[in-house]
DNA sequence: CTCTTGACCTGGAGTAGCTCCAGCTTGCTA
DNA sequence: TAGCAAGCTGGAGCTACTCCAGGTCAAGAG
């Protein structure tokens, strides 16, 4: 698999790919014969898991330590396991406070988008 | 109220209200006889928008032609209002993806949390 | 009345996380 | 065997802050 499709299956674009590996949070790509990287279901996967972490706000930082962790000898440790853990509990507060910011605009942009559409149509 | 104040009431730090006032997203501030911004009510009311809006992923620009259209003369026009409108509705299906990228990773959180901690306690 | 303190000021450099681009390589097709 | 498409690299550019140095100034301490 070619990074065009990578980067549809994972909903990155192919330029977040290529930063991504220069920024050690892939796994080493094989590449083919032209070169070019070559993309397995388990790459594929793990680019998935960027995602999701990224488009919810975890910093690169720990996406970054997150896939050290994940990619290492030693990734099935118990300390690397509590590591991890660690990590993804502190995002999972991360989104808690995502979703307040999430409903308290909801609520001011209803209240305003009712305005504005009286206004405009009167 | 001083940028200390102004700050603690909206969420946002000095700088970044430094940095709106810069990027022309305030109404005019007053300043006391020592040179400091000063902000009344409406300021603070105007920054906490402002704060719900950058901190739910409105671009800078959408906030700033926000701000333009909210403080200028012919604010109160039909055309006005409609462009905001649109902004704001905009905004809310913005809202919509973040919400659904927010469940979509808590359940995947949900699922590797499990896992890490039957990890590390075993 | 001077001195110190502390909160603010400005301009500018630095950072995170991409995003875009120029110029090059290579397998495939005609 | 020439042309095209899709990828490659290194590096510049962009957004939205964030940090900092060096300076001002009102007010309280002494």
């Amino acid at each position: 698999m070619n990074i065009a499709q990578a980067a549809a299956q994972s909903g990155l674009t192919a330029d977040t790919i290529r930063f991504y590996e220069k920024s050690a949070m892939l796994p080493k790509l094989a590449r083919d014969k032209r070169g070019w990287r070559a993309f397995d279901a388990a790459a594929i996967d793990w680019l998935m898991t960027l995602e999701r972490l990224r488009a919810t706000g975890m910093p690169l930082q720990d996406v970054r330590r997150f896939a050290v962790l994940a990619n290492s000898p030693g990734s099935q440790t118990k300390t690397a396991a509590g590591e991890r853990l660690e990590l993804l509990e502190r995002h999972q507060e991360r989104l808690k406070q995502r979703r307040s910011a999430l409903d308290a605009c909801e609520v001011f942009l209803k209240f305003k988008i009712d305005i504005y559409r009286r206004q405009v149509k009167s």
